[in-house]
DNA sequence: GAAGAAATTATTCAAGCGTATAATAACGGC
DNA sequence: GCCGTTATTATACGCTTGAATAATTTCTTC
C-alpha cells in the first residue's frame, strides 16, 4: 500500500488553510464539529499535521479566533470620506454583507459561548470590542465637532454605547433571521435611530 | 463493595434537578463541559439515570435550551402599571439581574451556537424571539396609542425592531464586560436612546 | 545527483464520549 | 411486613477524541 503523495508547502499558506479549515469546520457543524480529524481532512492533508503547525487544538482555536474578529472589524476600520460620510459607512458596513451573514453569526457564537471558559479567547475578544468601540467613539467625535455640537468625551462615551449596541443588536437579528426584514430595512432602521440619537441628519450627499 | 444508596425522587423534581445540572455544567465550562457524566455527577446520580428521564442527551439539552429562554423572556412579560411605566420596565428588566449577567450570556451563547446546527433548537429558538419582540411591539403599540401618537402598525415595527436591538446589544455588552460599565449606566443609555426614537419622555412617575 | 533537513504521513495510545443492558435497592399498596 | 413495581445503580461496549511517535517523502543545497 503506497504512501499517500503530497507537496510542502509554506509555512504561512499551510497554517493560513488550515485556520481557513478550522472556520469552514465550526460555520458549518459548530465548536464540536471542529476535530483535529475533521479539520485535516478538509484541508486535504492528514491530522498529523496540524500538531505541526499548533501546539494543540486550543491554539489552533485561538488563531482562528483572531481571524473572525479581524474580519468582523476591519472593514470598519477602513471607512473614507468626510464624517458625515464616514459615520454613515460604518453603520452600513457593519449590517450589510459580508460582515452580516449567518456564517459569521455561526463562527461569532461559536467563539462567543468559548469566551467564559478560555481566558486566552477573552482576552482576543476584549482587544477586538474595545478597538470596535474606539473607532466608533472616534468616528463619532469627529462628526459631532465638524457639525459644531457637543462633542464631550462623556457624550462621545454615552452615544458610543449606545450605538455600539444597536449596531451589535441588529446585527445579531440579521444574522439569526435576515429573512423577517425586508431588503435594507435593518440598515434603514440602524440609520433613523442614530439620527433620532444624534438629534442631526445623516445626510448621504454632503461632499 | 456495597452499592450506594439513593432515594427515589418524584419525576418533575428528578427532571427539573438534571436540567439545572445541565446548566451549570454549560454556564462553567460550556457545552463540550455538559457531558452525560458531568451532568449526573452534579446532580449527584449515576449517568444512566439520564437516559431514563430523557431520549438522549440532544433531548435534555432542548429541554435545557427551554427553560433558559423561558427565564430570559418571562420577566419582561410580566411587566405592570400604566403604558408608561410598562414600557420602562421592561426596558430595566432586560438590562439588569437577573436577565443581565455573565452565566445569562454563557448559557444563552452556548445554545445560540448550536442553533444553526440542530433545527430542533432553531425552533425553540425563533419561538421565544418572536415571543419577546410581539410583547416589545404591543407595549409601544399601547404606549404611543396613550400619548396620542402615531400608533401604525408600520411604525410600530420599525420602533420594536430597533429598540429590540438596541436592548439585545446591551444586554450582550453589559454581561459581557459588565465591569466596564458604571452602575445602571446601561440602562440609563437604553432610556434616553428610547426617549430620543420616541420623541417623548419616559417619566418614571406618570401615575 | 547525492545528501541532509524537515514537512508530511501512518500508526498507535489512553481517555472520554453517548449509549445499552442487567442487577439491585427503594418505596407504595396491600 | 412482605411483594411487586420501577427508579436507580453498576458495568460494559464500541466509537471518537486529542495527542504522541515513528516512518517516509519532498525539496533545497551543494
Amino acid at each position: 500500500m503506497p504512501r499517500r503523495t503530497f507537496h510542502r508547502a509554506p509555512e504561512a499558506e499551510r497554517r493560513h488553510d488550515l485556520i481557513e479549515a478550522t472556520l469552514d469546520c465550526i460555520a458549518e457543524s459548530g465548536l464540536e464539529g471542529a476535530t483535529v480529524r475533521q479539520i485535516a481532512d478538509r484541508a486535504g492533508v492528514t491530522p498529523g499535521l496540524i500538531r505541526h503547525y499548533f501546539h494543540s487544538k486550543e491554539q489552533i482555536l485561538q488563531e482562528a479566533y483572531r481571524v473572525v474578529i479581524a474580519r468582523l472589524t476591519e472593514k470598519a476600520s477602513r471607512v473614507a470620506g468626510n464624517p458625515d460620510e464616514r459615520l454613515r459607512e460604518f453603520i452600513v458596513i457593519n449590517l450589510t454583507e459580508p460582515v452580516a451573514n449567518s456564517r459569521s453569526l455561526s463562527l461569532w457564537a461559536s467563539f462567543i459561548s468559548r469566551v467564559s471558559v478560555d481566558p486566552e479567547l477573552a482576552a482576543i475578544h476584549r482587544e477586538g470590542y474595545l478597538g470596535f468601540r474606539d473607532a466608533l467613539e472616534a468616528l463619532l467625535a469627529e462628526f459631532l465637532a465638524a457639525r459644531g455640537e457637543d462633542a464631550s468625551p462623556a457624550r462621545c462615551r454615552s452615544l458610543s454605547i449606545a450605538i455600539n449596541g444597536l449596531l451589535d443588536g441588529l446585527w445579531l437579528e440579521g444574522c439569526l433571521a435576515g429573512e423577517l426584514f425586508g431588503e435594507s430595512e435593518l440598515v434603514s432602521i440602524a440609520l433613523a435611530t442614530v439620527e433620532a440619537l444624534l438629534g442631526l441628519r445623516l445626510t448621504a450627499d454632503s461632499a
